[in-house]
DNA sequence: AACCAAGATAATGTCGACATTCGACAACAG
DNA sequence: CTGTTGTCGAATGTCGACATTATCTTGGTT
């Protein structure tokens, strides 16, 4: 079993990350790395290359000779994503259709049916934690592994919004039926269809999201 | 007119790259902070940034603890790398399938027969360039900014394969003909028909190009 | 001869300090 | 009063040195 050694950039990573998830920064604030440094008691070094992982995933925009931001998503750049994220889980789902077992549509069956029950219960820790299980299950068969990263690249991304506002944007049946669409869809072995499935359900999901946001 | 400020992380980024489009490195070889810095004449802090920069864009690859190293594309990672291009500009383009103009279509139409004699000719780098162009061209009526994000972060790593192959990966005739068959099916206003156009096109390139590593 | 252990070597990870640049505010001119 | 210019504090960019870790070498044991 390879251990994986982790640097102070890795745990600064995971402390801004974390931050920002419970919304412990302005959006636009500006991220003072002596701030940072004197806070985790480090020096300014492992700050810095944590600071430039985060722009690099969008979550921090960067200014030279200036500084560090805390990104603010437009309504289009929102879209945008949920839009390259259903082009993505799309295609990885529909390539990968006929891997399926049924052992996995029935797992997959039963999450959905928990997530609808999460949700009316107003658990969202769970049900967001089944959700990513559920998205893990369908990738599962995806060899691509570009696709895989970028899909992950993003989901850091999405899941910031996720946090904040899915519980919110769709009714707890609607959660449970949109999920069990795509097992249909997927039990159909219609490709093309599937994947023009999942890419509406981002379509849809990321208009909602900028409307919980204004 | 906004100048736009640099640093030496930038200029190392650039100097790094322009290697490994010259085969100054070889395949996973590792890359020296201190050598690159003694080469530079620059303190290391620039240097690792820029490494991080490259790590992440996927043209090396970073062990802790240990060092970055040149990345060697398997062949499964050179496939799914063209693959996951085909997917995302063949989204793009079919989206913005209504945008383009007469004369969009035109220029398009003109650029193709100069890569055609240009590949006959042998003139690679300006069969590149045009090949360049030809692909902006495609991508100028896609809005998408995160989809044009991802595109443009495989394309350097993509290129470096083209510099190298692409001219002996198609017949001059054939370069021409399958860009003329892109712009046909975007007068046809097929915007499925095309996106499975593209990706079949990104299939096939891979392919060859694995072919031509061997 | 093969294997293991301990030391030597050299690279990365981290640090604190200095240099350069930015942004804000104050002083001044029109 | 308004707009410009100069100054100053603070933050980023860069540096050289030290601490820690991985790899190589060497020597000894079975």
């Amino acid at each position: 079993m390879p251990i994986q050694r982790t640097t102070y950039k890795d745990h600064v990573i995971k402390y801004i990350y974390d931050g920002l998830r419970e919304n412990r920064f302005q959006l636009g604030e500006k991220i003072l790395e002596s701030h940072l440094a004197k806070e985790l008691r480090i020096s300014r070094a492992p700050i810095r290359e944590a600071l430039a992982d985060l722009v690099r995933t969008g979550l921090l925009e960067y200014k030279p000779q200036v500084g560090n931001f805390v990104a603010s998503l437009s309504a289009e750049e929102i879209i945008d994503s949920y839009v390259a994220r259903g082009v993505l889980e799309g295609f990885a789902i529909a390539q990968g259709i006929n891997n399926f077992s049924d052992e996995d549509l029935a797992r997959l069956e039963e999450m959905a049916h928990k997530m609808g029950l999460f949700a009316q219960k107003g658990q969202n820790k769970a049900l967001i934690d089944i959700g990513q299980e559920f998205h893990e299950v369908l990738f599962s068969h995806c060899t691509n592994a570009q696709i895989v990263f970028f899909t992950a690249q993003l989901s850091l991304k999405l899941h910031l919004l996720f946090y904040k506002h899915w519980a919110n944007v769709y009714k707890p049946e609607e959660i449970r039926d949109r999920h069990l669409e795509i097992i249909t869809m997927i039990r159909e072995k219609d490709s093309a269809k599937l994947e023009q499935l999942i890419r509406q359900h981002y379509i849809d999901t990321g208009h909602k999201i900028v409307e919980q946001e204004n």
